[in-house]
DNA sequence: TTAGGGTTAG
């Protein structure tokens, strides 16, 4: 072996071994001054490394003076800009290629692709689809499987699904791309279906199939089938992986089966953060907010450093458990990873102590904010007005006009739940129609519950189920619960009854016993014990029982 | 003689 062939081993395992920042300026300087110092693979080694480490600027240094360009190299330098969002620069230097010596290969239409699909720029990912068509690299599995992931993220996918079908003999990578874009979408059958032809057609499903596929499964309605791509896991093995554990563990957190999601966390040798949040997110999911606090501890102790997202989740799960003791140790303990200035933190922070009543704090957390968004006075808002001091609220919301900041859905929920809590009822129908006509705001469900309530409880009930009934079919069960409450206050047995029947000709198992229970309630108030038995007995059939209160007095 | 497309949570 000649020294120069055992300098380039050397060299590569250096690289491959060490990937900080340091090492690669110590590769770069050893290289420039070796015999290799016009070799395009260490080139192109650099380039990679240093992008990796967040040094764009020593990438572009040596990509701009270095001699001989290979493809290799170029399409480096585009996905180091491509991956850093710097998309126009990404592009730019694909127009230089062009005029280049050098060709495009399918790896440089696969980096613009997804260039184009993070700039979330439909139009650039379609041109860029017709040149590497026209440049015959359109059919080929690396820019092919880039092409249907992009056109599957921006929600185009029959133009993906397109792609996919004329690609011949696609590999496990183009198939697994092809069902997480029908996951993307949330066409979870038409995953399924892929999953079983991919088999059919001869193709082992992998660890990034059996992700894809978990996560297409998100709702309790998909339990069954969340079971089968649990147990087909088992079978090859793939359950402990860490990816595909995660994945298992958020799917059955999602389908709100949260012994299944412990079960399979449990079974995952030393978990790392994600999959730990994933656990601490599905437990506050499901509304068992003391065992995502419990788990949150475990994590803290065994010295994983959580990040902004998990903070917030977790600052959430102090705020539906009114616990401020332990909602400030957080506080303190985000001070100390310098989390305290993330704005999702600070949003959770000003949302816990609102909801827990400690308003000074949540309203100083919120004049220290420099720069206010929209998230932070959606918090402050919504704890003003949880807290009773509408005026106050009225105020913010002027001053956050006032700043040029346009209110969003969560600003009208905000407000709307603070008219409900003041009753003021005049003044939320006017919020009501602000929203649609003045901000062009469609009202959802959440919109409507609140207005439905302030109707309601302010006893014009016949108004407020012709409001109801005037909405578009089906009516959410959410919006004819609140009515069905509101009957229950005003104890209207009658209305209470039509009511409780819509609900119950929705066909949904969830919530159905609330309702039972609500209706049963207005019942108990006449003394008609016998609808109240039937109810009760329906309940405890349907629902598996609902857990009756014990009185501690 | 080596490199590049497709994975997990909120």
């Amino acid at each position: 072996m000649s020294s120069q062939t055992q300098l380039r081993l050397i060299l590569y395992e250096f690289s491959r071994k060490f990937q900080t920042k340091l090492s690669t300026q110590k590769l770069h300087s050893f290289v420039t001054k070796s015999r290799l110092a016009r070799d395009p693979f260490f080139a192109t080694q650099l380039v990679r490394l240093y992008a990796q480490n967040d040094d764009l600027a020593s990438a572009r240094k040596l990509f701009d003076v270095f001699p001989d360009r290979s493809v290799f190299l170029w399409n480096s330098v585009i996905r180091a800009y491509a991956k850093a969002h710097q998309f126009s620069t990404a592009f730019s230097l694909f127009s230089q290629m062009l005029s280049s010596d050098r060709r495009p290969d399918n790896f440089t239409y696969a980096c613009l692709a997804r260039g184009f699909s993070e700039s979330f720029d439909t139009d650039g990912l379609r041109c860029i689809h017709g040149i590497a068509m026209v440049s015959g690299h359109g059919f080929d599995q690396i820019c092919g499987s880039a092409i249907v992931k992009a056109y599957s993220k921006a929600g185009h996918i029959s133009e993906a699904s397109k792609l996919f079908l004329s690609i011949p003999d696609p590999d496990v990578a183009l198939w697994n791309v092809m069902i997480s874009g029908y996951e993307c979408c949330g066409i979870w059958d038409k995953g399924i279906n892929m999953f079983n032809l991919m088999q059919h057609r001869g193709n082992l499903p992998n660890c990034y199939t059996m992700v894809a596929l978990a996560t297409c499964l998100i709702d309790p309605s998909l339990l069954h089938i969340a079971w089968s791509v649990h147990g087909f896991c088992l079978k090859i093995n793939l359950d402990t992986h860490s990816y595909v554990g995660c994945a298992l563990v958020n799917m059955y957190s999602r389908c709100r089966c949260i012994a299944s999601a412990r079960s399979v966390y449990n079974s995952i040798s030393g978990p790392d953060l994600v999959a730990c949040s994933s656990l601490i997110t599905g437990y506050s999911r499901c509304g068992n907010h003391k065992e995502a606090l419990y788990l949150f501890n475990e994590l803290r102790v065994s010295g994983k450093k959580p990040d902004c997202v998990l903070v917030a989740i977790v600052l959430g799960s102090c705020a539906e458990l009114s616990d401020s003791v332990y909602g400030k140790e957080v506080h303190g303990y985000a001070i100390r990873l310098g989390l305290e200035f993330d704005i999702k933190v600070h949003s959770a922070l000003i949302d816990m102590y609102s909801k827990c009543g400690v308003l000074d704090s949540a309203i100083n957390l919120f004049e220290g904010i420099p720069e206010k968004n929209i998230v932070s006075f959606n918090s402050v808002i919504l704890g003003l007005g949880l807290n009773g001091f509408a005026s106050t609220v009225f105020e913010k919301f002027t001053e956050m006009l006032e700043m040029g900041l346009k209110p969003d859905e969560a600003t009208f929920a905000a407000l709307l739940c603070t008219c409900c809590h003041s009753g003021l009822l005049y003044k939320g129908q006017e919020i009501f129609e602000r929203m649609k006509f003045e901000f062009g705001i469609e009202p959802k469900t959440e919109h409507y519950v609140y207005l439905v309530k302030l109707m309601g409880m302010a006893g014009k009930l016949e108004e407020a189920f012709e409001f109801v009934m005037s909405l578009r079919k089906p009516i959410d069960s959410g919006i004819l619960g609140a009515l069905l409450s509101c009957c229950e206050v005003h104890e209207n047995t009658q209305l209470a009854e039509v009511v409780a029947e819509k609900i119950l000709e929705n066909g949904e198992e969830r919530g159905r016993s609330v309702y039972k229970v609500m209706l049963s309630n207005v019942y108990a108030r006449y003394g008609r014990w016998d609808e109240v038995e039937r109810l009760r007995d329906g309940i405890s059939e349907s629902f598996g029982g609902k857990l009756p209160g014990i009185s501690w007095f």
